[in-house]
DNA sequence: TTGAAAGCGATACCAG
DNA sequence: CTGGTATCGCTTTCAA
């Protein structure tokens, strides 16, 4: 067994507080009996107060928990992902934290369980999808978050961008390429496994926020140009992945006779669009190809997408955590997006 | 204030342990009054175990450490790094365990008191650079460690590669097609912050052995293709990134005349280095490039480069980690390496 | 400056 | 199946 605090402090022939202070607060003893208890812990093997103990008494933890939707592995399978945390971590880094990376089992009551485990002083919720539970069990836990969201709560803190504005972006920008026939992919719109092609009645009925959002803005821009909703061609992926993106469109004739653009709600998935169109001998530009996100992927493919600061979100939302705003109405922070237009997306091409 | 177990168990009317049971062993008590405790609990407010306080007195967290030198956001800012996270959160998340990421300060002590302030049950190390210390401060601690340098103590756990060999694999496909002035590139070769040409009058003054395996190893063809030490332009980078491999090119004029070929320590260099050759409107091919890792990006870029398995790395590091291999011989993992070859390099070009 | 005492919030063992 | 008791390892008033 490694020594104790308490062991230190009787073989030094001090109390336990003396000890602690050595450690904690060199102002409130001597140089010289600091030096000499330093040398008899160090001596015994001592690896200086137990980090959890500490916690305990302190009743602060010194790392913050990143909330991911579903299985931790996918947290670094989107480079936008990648993004965020970046920031995260310079933020934290910043301010002396750690980063506890938490992933959420799917079923509610595992996400409940595991925000009920971590030891952390407050997170940052990343993951997409139920959160309603999720928020409130962090409520209930006493602890400060801030959401990524794309419908924060009156009060929440909060740092996002106007989803549904920058999709309609893309869209806008297609439309005036002359696109109407167009298919729009998402991953999972349904929320329940459905791939390919899900029954969408409404846009309303997209039960994921974000997938929700963006959809709408793609919608928002069609419907102005006179095509409505079941005119569009709503196509779903397994996952955020560039290989369903690919399998997604792989199971549909998504050529020139079907549509002309395709509008993906990310760019994992509008590169994994691309490559499958490039795998059936689709000519480039054949159909045009708009992507979410704008990831260091998204240039060197020449995919024409949404741009959104993603290292800057990160930064924003753990700065948000440890500055909590004086002012509750700047707790929510709104950031920019821009259409970035490459070679992906052209105008329509005649046959 | 928040409840407290103790508060629910008067609330209900029972002992603390048959509260705390209720939550983390239901077989203990009856069904009814297990609900009856959870009931009240909530609607009490009680946000189940604190998990500090639990943490303390099972001695146990639930969480993993990852050690990574310098810069937590650098961590993301390599391919590989991420790669070999996805690996290791792969395997926590398998074994129920979340992952806490904890960047260590350039100063010693700092990095000593980063270690000793986590709260974790064990650490993967994954920072490069003057490990010995932290590794130390880890056995005070008496937790129990992975290490992916590129020399494992005696009895240590370790996963990794054979560097040298592995470099040696690129530096005499080289050979092959004929290179013999060639320039090699990594990141702070000296671990002194020179940038440029550093004087390194033998491979064996680079403290940083990873990168010192790798130099050693390219030095190893070479040698045996009859080309000193000497006769070899190394080059330093400020740190590992795509920007500074490309700066480390840019200040000197690495052109046909100079050298034929570059060896680089990493493909994130190996790719700033092709940038800059490129900006530089050197002809593709005019300098053979290779690099080291094989990230996803190299595939696109065609940069022949050595593979070596991520996040098999971080995979089976942290399953060392959980599952503590019986035979202490199991204990070291050798991955296999696999030299890529692509279109950056190529036969020396007459001119 | 130093030390005694009182927890922080929970769990495990063992008797009933 | 239930409850008392003894910690887990440390920090923090407050008095001396």
């Amino acid at each position: 067994m490694k020594p104790t605090l308490r062991a230190v402090a009787e073989a030094v022939g001090v109390s336990r507080s003396t000890v602690s202070n050595a450690y904690g607060r060199p102002d409130q003893l001597s140089a010289e009996l600091r030096q000499r208890i330093l040398d008899t812990a160090r001596q015994m093997g001592y690896p200086g107060p137990d980090p959890t103990a500490r916690s305990l008494r302190r009743g602060f933890v010194g790392a913050i928990g990143v909330l991911f939707t579903s299985r931790l592995s996918y947290a670094f399978t989107d480079p936008f992902a990648v993004q965020f945390l970046t920031g995260v971590a310079e933020a934290a880094e910043r301010h002396d934290s750690n980063l506890l990376l938490v992933p959420l089992p799917a079923d509610l009551a595992g996400a409940r369980k595991a925000v009920e485990n971590a030891a952390v002083d407050g997170f940052c919720v990343y993951c997409a999808g139920e959160e309603e539970g999720i928020i409130d069990t962090i409520r209930g836990r006493g602890l400060p978050f801030v959401t990524t969201s794309s419908r924060p709560a009156e009060g929440d803190r909060w740092v996002g961008i106007d989803e549904r504005a920058a999709a309609r972006s893309a869209a806008e920008h297609l439309v005036e390429l002359g696109h109407r026939r167009v298919a729009l992919l998402a991953d999972d719109v349904l929320c329940d496994g459905t791939v390919g092609r899900p029954r969408v009645a409404a846009v309303t009925d997209v039960p994921h926020p974000t997938t929700r959002d963006r959809l709408a803005g793609f919608a928002d821009a069609f419907a102005a140009a006179g095509v409505a909703w079941s005119e569009l061609t709503v196509l779903s992926a397994a996952d955020n992945t560039r290989a369903s993106g690919a399998a997604a469109i792989r199971a549909l004739d998504v050529g020139p006779e079907r549509c002309t653009a395709l509008l993906a709600c990310s760019d994992v998935l509008a590169l994994g669009a691309l490559d499958a169109l490039r795998a059936s001998g689709e000519e480039d530009r054949s159909v045009s190809v708009t992507g979410f996100d704008d990831i260091p992927e998204a240039a060197s493919a020449g995919l024409t997408t949404v741009r959104q600061p993603g290292e800057a979100k990160g930064r924003t939302a753990a700065d948000l955590l440890f500055d909590p705003p004086t002012d509750v109405s700047a707790g929510q922070i709104l950031l920019p997006t821009t259409l970035v237009v490459r070679s992906s997306s052209g105008p329509v091409l005649r046959s």
